[in-house]
DNA sequence: TACTTTATGTCAGAATACTGACATGAGTCA
DNA sequence: TGACTCATGTCAGTATTCTGACATAAAGTA
């Protein structure tokens, strides 16, 4: 009875509860990353990378989940690095692709066993059954909620 | 079989799709609150205030997933809004209890309705049942991801 | 009692991501 | 061809959150 019609309940708000878990994720994922000198976004990135080489800052941006502004701030950062080169003259569009160097390959392989190490934590109890379960009503709570705006064009 | 035993694969991993539903949870919850002036982790702040009235700074912070010293920056213009009230003087211990005054519960009300909206096309394809599976699974993640040292005591 | 641990509020500075704006390249269409 | 739309890269400024640090209050412990 803490709720009527309108309203939301946190003890059993389905948002509330996405939160906690994706918040939970974060945490890990920042605590293993943290001593390898690395942000999410810059896990991210790389892994983007290693697994499709070539991609554009904006197509690094969507797939990282920020704007392209910030992802254009890190990709400066790890450029500088010696992490990535990007072709300084595009191809075709304005679009510049960016591929990793020895050194962030190095540094993505480091990254990417820290963090399986937590997805395998995360999903420890979960059956394989189960887990296919929980991707599949994901995956339709992830189309469910776009508005109409095409994901807005930022 | 783009991915060996050492690695994520983007395609398949539970850990980038759940990154994808949050991401476009928060962008859907942003949209609907910055016509209202408002970010999440204000309207986190007010719904946890109108569920449980006299939390304190670190309370509303782990509630909303956020640093106690951000959710202070937060509180501290609220309360100069004339959002919500706190006691200048602990009762037991440093907490300060915060309360939310008449215009913050109709602040907090116009964008509850909002995210609650939100919420319901979320899940507008999941059946009870299947709703009830996902926050089953989805709690079993969120147990299991903790690493020991007690949710880090920042 | 005295010491330690834990939780809290707060100040200061840094890091990260965002919004807004502008220019450029490619495609569409009248 | 010219006008329009769209995606991209980038600059500038703002906003939000974070880490680090310190002081205080309560509770546990020797």
């Amino acid at each position: 009875m803490s709720q009527a019609a309108s309203g939301i309940d946190l003890e059993t708000s389905l948002g509330y509860l996405m939160k906690e878990v994706s918040s939970a994720l974060r945490i890990e994922m920042e605590t293993v990353l943290r001593p390898l000198g690395m942000t999410i976004t810059h896990y991210s990135c790389l892994e983007l990378l290693a697994q499709r080489p070539g991609l554009s800052n904006s197509a690094l941006a969507r797939g990282a989940f920020v704007t392209r502004q910030s992802m254009n701030v890190l990709l400066m950062a790890l450029e500088s690095d010696g992490i990535l080169t990007r072709l300084t003259r595009p191809i075709a569009g304005r679009a510049l692709p960016a591929e990793l160097t020895l050194k962030g390959r190095e540094q993505m392989a480091r990254a990417s066993a820290a963090i399986k190490s937590v997805e395998e934590r995360m999903k420890r109890t979960l059956s394989p059954d189960e887990e296919a379960v929980l991707k599949d009503l994901l995956k339709r709570c992830a189309q469910s909620l776009p508005s109409d705006p095409e994901e807005q064009a930022n």
